[in-house]
DNA sequence: ACTAACCTGTAA
DNA sequence: TTACAGGTTAGT
């Protein structure tokens, strides 16, 4: 479910109400899911947060004692911001518990993930370590981005969905890229002109923001860590509008599958 | 490079 | 009953 916008969404949420916060403890009903183990998660007794960060689609909570828990929601993870005394919430899996205030991890499908490590090791034992350049960040150029372009044997979608390449672009907002610039998801690179690669580089950057600023998109799942939607669903052009009439031209939209992913475009627009 | 697998639920 | 869902990984 969540990409790059709605787990930043998350972030700074979480940041403001569990900053400083001490953990009291963690509880679990689905130990395949964390890592190490339980018995390892007993150390986060105690330990306030620090910071809470984005990483990709991952959550980084620095703790204390330079503790780390690191998070991805995968699918269908969501997280919630909870009084101890509540109730569950639906396919609540996990929950970190702090003096007041949980954090359940509800999680329908069970993909989701915590890893609990320390400084040193959270980025390899998490995936972290294997994470492409954040395309928010002031260093995610054209000039890279072409550069990561250049001779790929790939199509613009697979590249912008190569979490190893660029950190937290998933399906949504790679169609939306794509849109953005004219092209078609299922374009070789290699054919892509380096003016169309800059649209689609300006698109990554026009695309991730707006949808921040709107606080994710919410198709059928997201919800933000007070049970909020996102509203960015209204500004999308071409996913979910499969058979709807393209918002440039009033052409059909088409879906077809690539990269294993349904995927929707403007037969007349892109290219 | 593509597919199945991990899971559960919903819609066609 | 089958296909598909916003993600990732381990297999052919």
């Amino acid at each position: 479910m969540p990409e790059l916008a709605e787990v930043e969404t998350i972030v700074g949420d979480l940041r403001k109400v569990l900053t400083g916060q001490a953990l009291r403890g963690f509880s679990t009903e689905l130990a395949s899911a964390i890592w190490p183990n339980l018995r390892a998660f007993s150390k986060i007794k105690g330990k306030a947060v620090k910071e809470v960060k984005r990483r990709g689609k991952f959550l980084i909570f620095f703790l204390e004692q330079d503790s780390v828990v690191a998070i991805h929601l995968r699918m269908s993870g969501r997280l919630f911001l909870r009084k101890i005394s509540d109730d569950k919430v639906p396919f609540e899996r996990h929950c970190f518990i702090f003096s007041d205030t949980s954090l359940r991890f509800s999680d329908q499908r069970k993909f989701g993930r915590i890893w609990f490590s320390d400084l040193r090791n959270y980025e390899k034992v998490s995936g972290i370590a294997k994470l492409g350049i954040e395309p928010l960040q002031p260093d995610f150029t054209c000039e890279r981005f072409i550069g990561m372009v250049n001779d790929r044997n790939t199509t613009i979608k697979k590249l912008l969905l190569d979490q190893t390449v660029i950190s937290g672009i998933g399906n949504i907002y790679a169609d939306e890229s794509c849109f953005f610039a004219g092209i078609r998801p299922d374009r070789a690179v290699k054919n892509i002109s380096k003016k169309d690669l800059k649209k689609i580089h300006e698109g990554i950057g026009m695309v991730l923001k707006k949808a921040i600023n709107n606080r994710g998109t919410s198709m059928a799942d997201f919800l933000d860590p007070f049970g909020y939607k996102g509203h960015n669903q209204r500004s999308l052009n071409v996913y979910g509008r499969e058979g709807l009439p393209c918002r440039n031209c009033g052409e059909i939209l088409k879906k077809i599958r690539h990269a294993g992913r349904g995927t929707v475009y403007c037969g007349r627009c892109q290219s």
